[in-house]
DNA sequence: TGGGTCAATACCAGAACGGCATGGAAAGGA
DNA sequence: TCCTTTCCATGCCGTTCTGGTATTGACCCA
C-alpha cells in the first residue's frame, strides 16, 4: 500500500511536469523523490507517468489517480481541523432536554449563546418532564437537562442555574386584584386552587402542597394536571386561581393576570442544570462553564466523590 | 502527518475497543500499535481514546475522526483499483469521429463492441468529414476516426476496417430496373448522375469521375453535393442516378431502389481507421486490437518508421 | 494483598528514507 | 557529427523509523 508522501509527491511532480522542480517544492532532492513515485506506481500497479528525457507527463491512468490523489489529501489534510474543533467544543452536537417551564426562563438565553458562541454545535432540544430527563441523562440520550429540583442519583451532579418565585394567575378582574394589597395565602383559601399532578410534576406539587402547608392553610384544590401550561389555560377559563412560577407570567393569555404574593418563601423555585460528569463532550464543558459563572461559582454540586 | 497506517491502526483499536485484539487483528504485536496511535494523536494533536484500564473509548473528537479515517481509508482503497481499470482501457473516454457513411458501414457494430467489452467507457461521438477527421486527430480532439482514404499525415497511422462496392441508386421502377440484367456504366451515361463535391468530398467525388474514366465513359453530371444522405435525396426526388456505397442501402427512402452494378472495381469504397500512435489511450489500444483482428491483421498501416 | 488484564515504556535489530555522487538517455546547438 | 545540457534512474551510505521482545505500571477483582 502507498503512504501519503508518496501522494504528495506524484502529486508535485505531476504539477510540475519535472521530478527536480518537484523535488525543490517538496524541499527534498529529486533522487528520493523518483523513487517515491517509483514505489508509488509499483504499489498502484500501474505506470501514472511516461517519462521522455525532455519532461514527464502523466499518462491517462495517472490523470485518473491524480484527482483521486488530491482528493485524498484535502481530506487528510482537514480531517485534524475537524477533530480539533470537536475536541474544543466548537463544533459536534448538544442534545438537551428541559421543562416547560425552564423553556420561559432560561432556556432562551442558552440558546442565544450557543448560537453566539458555539455557531457550528447541533443544538437538539427535547422539552420532557423531569423524571423523564433522569432517565435520558443516564441513558446518554441528552447531555444536559434543565429539571425542577437536585436529581437523586450518585452518577449525575447538577447546579443551580436560575430561581424564582410563585405568584398567583388569576383571571382579569377577579375580587383578589381590588384588595389594594398583595394577596396573602390565607386570601387564597377563599377560591378553587389549581394546582399540579403529585406523580406527573411532583415537584411543583409538593411545593404548592408545602407553601400552603407551612402557613397553616387547607385551600380547596381542584383540577390536578401536569404542565404548567394547562394551569394557565384553566385558571384563563376562569376554573379558579393558580400558584405559577414568575416566568410563566411570559404566556400572554387572553384574561389573566398575575399578582405578587404575600407571604411565600421567595425565589423558591428552582431550576438546576443537571448532565454525567462521565459525559465527555465538550461542547457541554464549554457550556457548563458558562452556566457555572452565569449562576454564581460553583453552586450547588451535588453527587458522588468527585470522579476527575 | 500522519500516515495512512496509522489511520488502519487507529481504526482497527476503535472497532475492537482493545489494542491488543486490534493488534492481532492487524498481524503485529500490541506496543508498536500503541506508539502508531499515540503518534497519530500528536500529529492530530488531540486526544482520540480515553484510556481505562479496563477497555479504551474514543472521546469525542475521536468519533469524528473514526468516521474522516474511514473515509480516507476506502478512497485510499478504491483509487488504485480506478487507476487499473483506466490502464487496461475499461474505463475512460474514447472520442470517435466518422464520416456520415462510415456510420452506415462500420459505425453502429463499433459502438455495439464498445458498450459490450468496455462498458465503462464514456464514448464521444462527432460526425466530421475526413479532413476535419484528420485535423481533429492532429490537435488530439479525437482518439480515432474513421476516414476515406488513408490520411496524408507523418504522425497519423490508419488501417482498414471496411470495404464495400459502389452500387447505383435510383427511383423506384425506373428503367434501369427492367433491363432484365445488371445495368452497366454505359447503361447509366444516359441519365443524370448526381454526384459529390470536387472540394468537401473529394474522395467520393474522385473514385466516381475515376469509375468512369477507367470505362471510357463520360457521364452528365449534375449537383454536387457534399454528403450520402443529400445525394439519395436527390435521387429520390428523381432528379437522376447516383453511385454510392452499398451500405447507403441502409438509408430506406421511400421510392428509391439500388441496383448491383456490372462494371466497377468491387469493394473500391474503403474506411479507415486513423490515429495518433502517441496517443496513449489505453481504450484506444483496446478497440485498436478488435479493429486490426476483425479487419484481417496487420491490413495497411501506414504512416513513418514506428515510434514504439 | 496477590493474580490477572491491558496499555505504556525500554531496548534492539532490520527496513526504509533521504542525501550525495554518478550513470545514462535524449534533445539542441555548433 | 560531436559536445553540452537536461533530466531521470541507480548505487551507496548514514540516519531515522518501525516492529518485535521483554518489562513496567496502573487498575480491577477476588
Amino acid at each position: 500500500m502507498f503512504t501519503l508522501d508518496q501522494l504528495r509527491g506524484f502529486v508535485a511532480v505531476a504539477e510540475e511536469g519535472n521530478f527536480g522542480r518537484a523535488a525543490l517544492r517538496l524541499r527534498m532532492t529529486q533522487p528520493p523523490l523518483s523513487r517515491q513515485v517509483q514505489k508509488l506506481e509499483r504499489a498502484v500497479g500501474v505506470d501514472l507517468f511516461k517519462r521522455t528525457s525532455r519532461a514527464v507527463e502523466l499518462t491517462p491512468a495517472g490523470r485518473a489517480f491524480l484527482e483521486e490523489a488530491r482528493r485524498l489529501l484535502s481530506l487528510a489534510n482537514a480531517a485534524p481541523l475537524l477533530a480539533q474543533r470537536v475536541a474544543h467544543g466548537s463544533q459536534g452536537r448538544l442534545r438537551l432536554g428541559f421543562t416547560a417551564v425552564a423553556a420561559f426562563a432560561v432556556l432562551g438565553r442558552w440558546v442565544k449563546y450557543l448560537d453566539e458562541r458555539l455557531p457550528e454545535v447541533d443544538l437538539v432540544l427535547k422539552e420532557m418532564v423531569t423524571v423523564a430527563q433522569v432517565r435520558a441523562l443516564l441513558a446518554n440520550e441528552i447531555d444536559l437537562g434543565l429539571v425542577r429540583g437536585i436529581p437523586r442519583s450518585d452518577v449525575l451532579r447538577a447546579t443551580l442555574v436560575h430561581n424564582e418565585s410563585l405568584v398567583l394567575a388569576v383571571p382579569r378582574g377577579h375580587v383578589l386584584t381590588r384588595l389594594g394589597r398583595r394577596p396573602g395565602l390565607q386570601d387564597v383559601s377563599d377560591f378553587n386552587v389549581i394546582t399540579y399532578s403529585p406523580s406527573e410534576a411532583r415537584y411543583f406539587h409538593e411545593l404548592v402542597v408545602s407553601t400552603f402547608r407551612t402557613a397553616g392553610i387547607q385551600p380547596r384544590y381542584t383540577q390536578y394536571v401536569t404542565q404548567v401550561n394547562s394551569v394557565l389555560s384553566l385558571v384563563d377559563a376562569g376554573l379558579g386561581v393558580a400558584l405559577v412560577p414568575a416566568s410563566a407570567s411570559a404566556m400572554r393569555l387572553s384574561s389573566l393576570q398575575f399578582l405578587d404574593l404575600d407571604g411565600p418563601e421567595p425565589d423558591c423555585v428552582e431550576v438546576y442544570a443537571a448532565w454525567r460528569p462521565r459525559n465527555d463532550s465538550p461542547a457541554l464543558a464549554v457550556l457548563l462553564d458558562h452556566a457555572k459563572v452565569a449562576s454564581g461559582t460553583n453552586t450547588s454540586v451535588h453527587g458522588p466523590a468527585p470522579h476527575d
